[in-house]
DNA sequence: AAAAGCCCCTGGACGC
DNA sequence: TGCGTCCAGGGGCTTT
């Protein structure tokens, strides 16, 4: 697998790219957290001044020589803490991705890099952070359209930091009962779609596993948020279908590799698959999967998002 | 305060 | 074939 000094896969899925949500991210923090934790950084190369944000101040003077103690996500962020004290905060944005390549001809295979390879086939000129390791090892971020970006944020200040204070639930974490979801949406206007979209509610849904979930839960999109919760508060019996829709769907995915159709190869360089199970995610005229439904699929914008949904099996 | 809209950015799809 | 236009969307920010 070492080729000429240089161990980085090129090839391209040739098929349309999707944005990296919570599945996505959980199957790179998989990939990653082997090559990173417990590895020392050597330096840190940023390409350009920044991202979708000014990439960190003294970005390398802080990082080199720092060791990555743990590797983590929430929501839709990655955490790598340092020994110093400080975590590197990462957000794939849109179009980001990560990539692993092995820095010269002679170095020995570090086996751990079998686990995971995420490359890319991304055209080079949009490596805009490179993350040099000890062992010769170099974790590439790549993003096109830089909505994604890169922090340094003290440990201590996470927590009540202005990116994760307001942020909800984690929907695997088991704090995402039916119970909380009718708390949170009880008398709220807005539709069944956006209220699951919003990250202060539930952290790290995106596009296209909302659709997938309410499909599941046979719920429209339309319905009012509301609807979760009974007069009292207490969750209704949508609510309660809800909650293992959500999770089903999001544990099939990151058991398929995520869904991201371009990114995060694996080390046979196999992609995630979970896109080949989507029910509605741009299946615009499709006719719905479910079973005896014989309905079509539909396509509509909640808050400036494409949804997609069954309009005779979700009510 | 809640909800909706705007904007950042680039590549890919599509129409002529 | 080439060029223009539109669309994708996470999430911070602004407006209503």
């Amino acid at each position: 697998m070492v080729v000429g000094g240089e161990r980085q896969l090129r090839a391209s899925a040739g098929k349309k790219q999707t944005m990296p949500e919570l599945p996505e991210v959980e199957t790179v923090r998989c990939g990653l957290a082997p090559l990173m934790v417990g590895q020392r950084i050597a330096r840190v190369e940023a390409r350009r001044p920044n991202l979708r944000f000014p990439l960190p101040d003294q970005f390398n003077a802080r990082t080199a020589g720092q060791t990555v103690d743990s590797l983590e996500r929430r929501a839709k962020y990655l955490i790598a803490r340092l020994s110093s004290g400080d975590a590197l905060v990462m957000h794939l944005g849109m179009s980001g991705r990560f990539s692993i390549a092995q820095a010269s001809a002679g170095v020995r295979r570090n086996e751990t890099l079998g686990a995971y390879i995420y490359d890319t086939g991304a055209d080079p000129k949009h490596d805009h952070v490179v993350i040099h390791f000890d062992e010769g090892v170099r974790v590439v971020y790549n993003d096109p359209r830089r909505f994604g970006f890169m922090l340094l944020i003290p440990q201590a200040e996470l927590a009540g930091h202005a990116l994760f204070h307001k942020l909800g639930v984690e929907p695997l974490g088991g704090e995402m009962t039916a119970d909380y979801l009718a708390t949170r949406a009880r008398g709220k206007a807005t539709n069944l779609k956006s209220l699951l979209m919003d990250q202060r509610v539930i952290a790290g849904l995106g596009n296209i596993y909302v659709s997938e979930a309410l499909h599941r839960a046979q719920l429209s999109p339309n319905r009012k948020a509301r609807s979760l919760a009974d007069r009292r508060g207490a969750p209704t019996e949508r609510a309660l279908r809800l909650v293992p829709a959500i999770q089903s769907v999001l544990e099939q995915a990151i058991r398929a590799g995520g869904s991201s159709l371009r990114d995060y190869r694996q080390a046979d360089g196999s992609t995630g698959t979970f896109q080949e199970a989507f029910a509605v995610y741009d299946r615009a005229g499709a006719a719905c999967v479910r079973l005896g439904c014989g309905g079509t699929i539909q396509h509509a914008v909640h808050t400036g998002r494409s949804t997609y949904y069954c309009s005779r099996c979700q009510r």
